[in-house]
DNA sequence: TCTTGTTTCATACGTTTGTACGAAACGTAC
DNA sequence: GTACGTTTCGTACAAACGTATGAAACAAGA
């Protein structure tokens, strides 16, 4: 029989794997599917990585689509909640003095970079599904991650508008836009760093570590935020 | 029997239509791929949508995969050729001149995000799919894109140096980086603007026209381009 | 030991997938 | 008008797909 609800822990299980099977399928399908999306994932191929059965599946999860979901979520909460963590302990120190844009910047972008401390080793496979989590196509995905995302914009957004008061809300949207962009697709490159043709000039990029990723990131889109308005219409 | 290049007229074909179920193949799977990937449409759906029969993608493209590279070499080879042929305007007209960074970027910014003049009305199709063509999994098409871009690269990269001079080439790499994620991130918005769920704010956010789009991307890079060196290591 | 609930396994089903192939239809040149 | 190269069409096929199902294996409580 299927369980009803999924999230909670069974109690015929074994004591220390419980769960074996399930977390071996999470693992495996983000790897593939931070690889090749989750359409050009089969159900097939995340057993078989898993290596367990077929029916695995169907069994925890009942559906291919609901298991993505799952990916997701188990990757996209902690890192929100994170973020969150991260600007309460800055406005917490701040007090009332004025928070550097830079600070808040580095709360929203570290959490997606490090690697979280759950002691899971597969942290390339996170920041890869985490820079993909918006361009899957699948709409209910879709829909899963904006709304998780939801919260943590409109933090953000009132904290970065308290030191650029004079931007408008408007215009920080966009803004906060292209900054995830930057984010997500720097993440990418810097994930594949090794395959992406590098251009021919007299200097070669350099691969930062993750520090260096992060401050490069923060600098850039720190600069973006704080850019003066332009003339729009 | 099939044509060995693809890519030359037939005499045989009649005078008016000549490809017109290419052509049909190639808006339809645009249409498609940009919306759901190239894993996630069947050539079923395509010559559905293209109103042909099934063995018209065998028949000029031989498989799917190869239908999915002329789809995007169509769009993006323009798009960068236009690139290029704005940075040859500008540098002509600026002579001995120091070129102004802003312009440099609208150079970049602008062939992605304006509709292209060859008549074809599905233009949010376009910039859907040149703003995905980084993150398509498929692995040939990956290095097709990104063979394509390095010319682009390589001339703009020249151009903003120039304009830059303290900056590190090294560090460029990274900066242009966070602007092409910065960019198609804010293209994929703008196209999905009216279902993306809008944070709650006291002003909710505009959707601008294109050309409004453009002055806030070029704004929001410029800014972040000329960014002062974080001090990593 | 027997029962009960949970998890695994093997297998099967009905679709849908990408591709292939031969016959028909077409336009053009001789 | 007949022959020819090109394009279309209908259909076929094997493989892979997601999902369902029922029997076996298992741990724990009575």
């Amino acid at each position: 029989m299927k369980q009803e609800a999924a999230s909670f822990p069974a109690q015929g299980a074994q004591a220390d794997s419980q769960f074996a099977t399930r977390i071996l399928l999470l693992d495996a399908a983000e790897r593939l599917f931070s690889q090749h999306g989750i359409e050009g994932t089969s159900v097939r191929e995340i057993i078989k990585a898993a290596g367990v059965n077929l029916g695995a599946v169907n069994y925890h999860f009942g559906t291919k689509q609901r298991l993505a979901l799952e990916v997701f979520a188990r990757r996209l909460e902690p890192v929100n909640r994170k973020r969150i963590a991260l600007l309460d302990v800055l406005e917490a120190q701040a007090g009332r003095r004025k928070l550097k844009l830079e600070r808040i910047i580095d709360a929203l972008i570290r959490p997606a970079v490090e690697t979280m401390e759950d002691g899971t080793p597969a942290c390339d496979d996170f920041m890869r599904l985490t820079s993909r989590c918006f361009q899957e196509p699948d709409p209910e995905v879709k829909s899963f991650v904006e709304q998780q995302f939801a919260e943590v914009v409109r933090r953000f957004d009132s904290a970065i508008l308290r030191t650029l008061p004079w931007l408008p809300a408007g215009e920080l949207f966009w803004r906060m836009q292209f900054l995830f962009g930057a984010l997500h697709h720097g993440q990418e490159i810097l994930l594949r760093f090794d395959q992406v043709p590098q251009p021919q000039l007299d200097v070669s990029p350099v691969k930062p570590d993750r520090e260096g990723f992060i401050k490069r990131v923060v600098s850039f889109v720190t600069s973006g935020l704080a850019a003066p308005m332009p003339d729009v219409r």
